[in-house]
DNA sequence: AATTAAAGTAACACAAGTGTCACTTTAGAA
DNA sequence: TTCTAAAGTGACACTTGTGTTACTTTAATT
């Protein structure tokens, strides 16, 4: 019945996602996304009312995705494995915190569909959190972590770990195994 | 010869801190900042032609604060104590990184002044890299630190680390003395 | 008191983004 | 072949921000 689209919803994520990269949240704008996908300014407004319903859509999408990947996390059942299962995790998806942080910036919006998708990422988040909760809880009873290092800190450190910026080209598997070190062993000697 | 101003430098910067904290770089804006100030836009064209000219000039002024203070580890003498220095330097200028963050995005300018300011800005840069640097080649010296793990990761993730957002609000001390813990002997238990 | 010059204002022309709408295009159903 | 409805376009009115300029205000100098 219909004509041809011109771009798919998988292109204007990703477009999507190079332009949040690039510009930032405040940068973004219909205007650079049209230009990006060579189409109209208006044949977004097709699928999408305004920017804070795009970019929560998008955020959902990749949220989606990550999760899927992240499940795959209770399939491991030691500590150490789990463990190293999230590392390359999120090594490589390594946008997703960038996303993350993103995501907190998007202003509360009166718009129903906003309000839902950013209920539904809310739901997502806590989901991802389970995940995650499950891997430190069996470090604790494993006897593996630290007592006196609070959840939240171990999660965050492990997110954080990703976006420190690799401005002399350190090969990637170098890096992580540097990275995991430290976070594991820290960066002093034991002795 | 003059009339009374109704803002002073200081004030300026520290409203162009809280705009790019709250709006990022790019929703930065005159109007704001002249909002912000309780003046018109036009008196800030008195003293910065454009935004880039302001941005720079700020992150100047923070860069020479900051360096001001890093400078007093060269006071210190063990590696030890310049580490816990450098931590809690960090802590208390936890807009730095964020800062640093930002000025990536401030775009190549033809205005000379900007020209000029980054050019200063990358000085002081690699004055800050000096004192870290050495930092480093003591902790190397006095066989602190691990060999395996590359200099730019140390650095990168000490200044990443206050940058982990503490959600359920633990206390700033403690926060501090387990990410301290962990940079230094990891989150695992060594036995 | 008159003069000076820095400080600040308000209006202008311009640029870029927004959301909407009447319109055209086009692939498939009738 | 004709019709339909989704896909896409381009123009319109609007908003917000920019950089400039002629103007006013004001505190110190002469």
């Amino acid at each position: 019945m219909a004509r041809e689209r011109k771009f798919s919803t998988d292109e204007l994520y990703h477009a999507t996602e190079r332009i949040l990269l690039k510009h930032g949240y405040e940068g973004f704008s219909f205007s650079l996304l049209a230009e990006q996908l060579d189409i109209s300014r208006g044949a977004i407004y097709k699928y999408f009312d305004n920017r804070e319903e795009l970019i929560t859509n998008y955020m959902l999408y990749e949220m989606k995705l990550f999760l899927e990947e992240l499940k795959i996390i209770e399939e491991y059942h030691s500590f150490d494995e789990k463990f190293t299962f999230l590392l390359e995790l999120i090594f490589k998806n390594s946008t997703v915190p960038q996303m993350i942080e993103i995501g907190r910036r998007v202003p509360i919006n009166e718009n129903n569909k906003v309000k839902e998708n950013i209920g539904q990422l809310e739901n997502l988040h806590l989901d991802m959190y389970k995940h995650l909760q499950g891997f430190i809880d069996l470090g604790r009873q494993e006897q593996k972590l630290k007592a006196s290092i609070p959840d939240s800190l171990i999660l965050g450190i492990i997110f954080q770990s990703i976006m420190i910026p690799n401005h002399f080209g350190i090969s990637p598997s170098e890096w992580v195994q540097s990275i995991k070190e430290i976070l594991c062993h820290g960066m002093l000697k034991n002795d």
